[in-house]
DNA sequence: GGAAAAGCGTTATATTATAACATTCAACAG
DNA sequence: CTGTTGAATGTTATAATATAACGCTTTTCC
């Protein structure tokens, strides 16, 4: 899944179209229901490989209706989409995007481009070892973690 | 600074006390002004270890007073303490929390505790270490980091 | 003392997200 | 195949978080 490198030239095409194709098969076998609205907004959310707004999604959604789409549409779609880890939200930015692996629960790492808003999905062991191993210093124990790394991707920072 | 463990027991006046010292400190270390607004904003964020939204800080600006205060008098604040780095905002939470170090600068880590809100701040060389090692074998540059653990604290999953 | 900048007050509004209730649709039992 | 039930969606309203813009006041510094 996630085709290619994001940051390298790629048909993303692909991408869409293996994140819709995975999305089914795994609604399919937790026989759950991808509405044709959920998949719309799962389509949307992967237009391309930058995090996007829910009220972007609201102005695509609405786009060439007659009657505009509402903010619960939206939200309610990418809830579904959040708790079956289609997608995930970037709440250092208010924002979006298709899992890259969703088939595998995982604590990723996010990098976040600033320039182009590139965003790339990353699950590292050492990280998640790391975090697991401070939490559990602290007795603490885990249930979500958000990790949003903000800065220069490697296109841009030559650029 | 952060005189206790915010688990244990503690008296927390400690705490306040030592952040809004270390603040008047550094501030004037900067030669910067920490006008009495702002530090009556920092010592509001350290009322305890739990973050504090931005409309809590407001509500209490406000108590006694006859006019009430505005949203742009405490994001102000808010700003200034974060430039500071006397305060961090929690984005997953959009909350406010008190730095423990503020002296040195620091990718922190966060561990939340979702049920009794307590919050502490973790420097931990070995998750800066794996982030930047993840960071790098991209090519990313890291300006930011939000790293934010939600779940149980030591406390509050034995009872 | 006066100019410039920083800080703060104030009004208005932007942005993100949810509550609550009505309606439609899908599933399935009988 | 039909009536019932729960899930999904539509719709209206509003909550929660944050910022823009402008003007007055205070501080700084020459």
């Amino acid at each position: 899944m996630s085709c290619f490198n994001p940051y390298r030239d790629h048909n993303h095409q692909h991408c869409i179209k293996d994140a819709l194709n995975e999305a089914r098969l795994l609604c399919r076998s937790r026989n759950i229901r991808l509405t044709p609205l959920r998949e719309r907004v799962l389509e949307l959310v992967w237009q391309s490989h930058c995090p996007v707004g829910a009220y972007e999604i609201l102005a695509e959604l609405t786009q060439g209706e007659s009657k505009p789409a509402q903010p619960p549409t939206v939200y309610r779609a990418l809830d579904f989409l959040r708790e079956q880890g289609l997608v995930h939200r970037l709440s250092s930015i208010n924002a979006y995007i298709g899992c890259s692996h969703p088939s595998t629960p995982h604590n990723s790492c996010f990098l976040i481009c600033t320039q182009c808003r590139t965003t790339i999905e990353i699950e590292h062991p050492a990280i998640e070892h790391s975090l697991e191993d401070c939490a559990s210093e602290h007795g603490f124990i885990i249930a979500d973690a958000s990790i949003e790394l903000a800065g220069l991707c490697t296109n841009c920072k030559t650029n």
